[in-house]
DNA sequence: GACCTTCATTGATACGGATCAAGACTTGGG
DNA sequence: CCCAAGTCTTGATCCGTATCAATGAAGGTC
């Protein structure tokens, strides 16, 4: 079979925008050839389901551009989301024959995608591969219950200081290699008032009040809804209530790469095994006029 | 190496309670010798650590009798439970240096424990056992964001009546196997308020409020601070707020065995890949008087 | 451009659960 | 046997956040 790889597609994987940090760059040559075999993209839009709660799903893979959601719906309408998915983060769930929550598009997403039984026969034949997403599942679990702390113990405004210090951490560090952080330091928050409500255990209204309390403290400066000036990281740390890892966050983001830095101690939400892959660009102050951020 | 293994080592494993549900159960002659060779047994006091927050752990492996909790503690000393482990439950992070959470013996424990390199090299050596350490890893996942569910969205009231039923399963259902379950059912809560508490993301106060509540709407029967009788199952159902699965698992434990029943649905606290293994024995009533139960 | 829908904000009020405090009960040690 | 320490229960009060309600801003459609 392997021999039949025509060379064309080898294309494919080379370009994709995330093949460095997703689970594809730790596979051997002949395992790249048949996940890139396997391999198709698709896009969907804001609000599209992937794949259902309690339904076979049909396709596992990897974010390439925008957010995932994974949520869990209670019969009588309330709802949790259990994990965002940024670029590299992989979605979907390998030998199970059902999904135990909703995976929808966050934003216009695009996906790479593959056969979930294809790939399950991959990662059977492949020992590497199957170790690589044992890592990375591994990875999940400590954030998934690093995040059970988080709703269990803090409140809304340390979870909402978390949440901002997470996606500045996934914004700016790309992979082993640290951009240095713009100065000031911008915030994008890609989802909703809504998502972000449902992802903190908590409601639109709360959500709301504690991001205005934050800037009447000048923590942080609203630039329109989903943009943000963080205009006091330390405070915004200390706001988390867990200074200690906030600062290993933010001081990461923000310092010049170096040598070979320690991987921060974050399993705290880091979903994918690897960071992001958002362009720090995107977060950039535009000059005519007032102050305004260039929406993807 | 493998050849120096001496017949005697082997009964070690033979003896062992939870053989045939734990991870060990999945492995083939050699991997089997192998995990004997390395495993030793150890016994903790109610209390004791097992592994410091933050700490590399030394060792791993499964749970044989007694409760383990995983925490997580702020610097403020706020706390979360992010699991508890029963009998056949996996302990311990492999593949990484350092433990994201501390692991304690929340009652007496006997644990069969490895050397921590030894085992990762014994996991890479065999694909068949990390496939299976994988699948477990999955459904812990999947249990945990269960979890972010019942703390993010439910009420108290409903997390404890969750936990009840919760336990109900791990006491009855042995694997593949369904005890019938005596009736009227028993429910024996092996750790203390605090632990349920902090489990539970609230205070001992509620707690003990609740209990006493579920108590006076003769949902339960307090027989004393651990123990109690469910009086009325389908109420304790309702009152979990996700009648469905509570159903599901509170018929399968009724059930008497049946042919080959499907697994049900139930990432659910389901905190390792099978059930329990406490005996329903213990649950039991005995005669001389009042009502009393055997408490281990 | 008028209309509708969705999203974000803001205010008023209500409630669940945390906190503080104290008492009852159990358990182990001298 | 009593005392000390820990556990569980119960009551009173307070606070954070949900809920209900209304308004303004933005985007999409005819």
């Amino acid at each position: 079979m392997a021999l039949s790889a025509p060379a064309t597609l080898e294309t494919k994987c080379d370009r994709c925008a995330i093949r460095h940090v997703s689970i594809c760059g730790a596979a051997d040559f002949d395992a790249q050839n048949e996940l890139n075999r396997a391999s198709h993209t698709r896009t969907f839009l804001a609000g599209e389901t992937i794949t259902a709660e309690g339904e076979e799903p049909g396709i596992v893979g990897n974010v390439v551009s925008g957010v995932l959601r994974m949520s869990k719906t209670m019969a009588d309408g309330r709802q949790q989301i259990v994990g965002l998915l940024f670029p590299s983060d992989m979605f979907g769930r390998v030998f199970s024959h059902e999904s135990n929550f909703a995976i929808e598009a966050a934003t216009d997403v695009t996906l790479c995608c593959f056969d979930k039984p294809a790939f399950e026969r991959i990662i059977l034949k492949n020992p590497q591969i199957e170790h690589e997403i044992l890592l990375s599942t591994l990875d999940e679990l400590d954030a998934a219950r690093d995040w059970m702390m988080l709703l269990g113990c803090q409140t809304v405004l340390e979870r909402l200081a978390s949440f901002m210090i997470i996606i500045v951490h996934r914004t700016f560090k790309q992979n082993d290699r640290h951009c240095p952080a713009p100065e000031p330091l911008f915030l994008t928050i890609p989802v909703s008032r809504r998502d972000m409500a449902t992802y903190l255990g908590t409601t639109v209204e709360t959500i709301s009040r504690k991001i205005q309390y934050m800037a009447r403290k000048k923590v942080i400066r609203i630039l329109d809804p989903k943009h943000f000036e963080i205009t006091n990281s330390g405070q915004l740390g200390r706001l988390s209530g867990r200074e200690d890892l906030a600062a290993a966050v933010i001081t990461q983001s923000m310092l010049p790469a170096s040598h070979e830095p320690a991987r921060p101690k974050l399993a705290w939400f880091q979903s994918g095994r690897n960071a992001s892959v958002a362009r720090p660009e995107d977060a950039v102050l535009n000059q005519d006029g007032g102050i305004r951020i260039l929406s993807r």
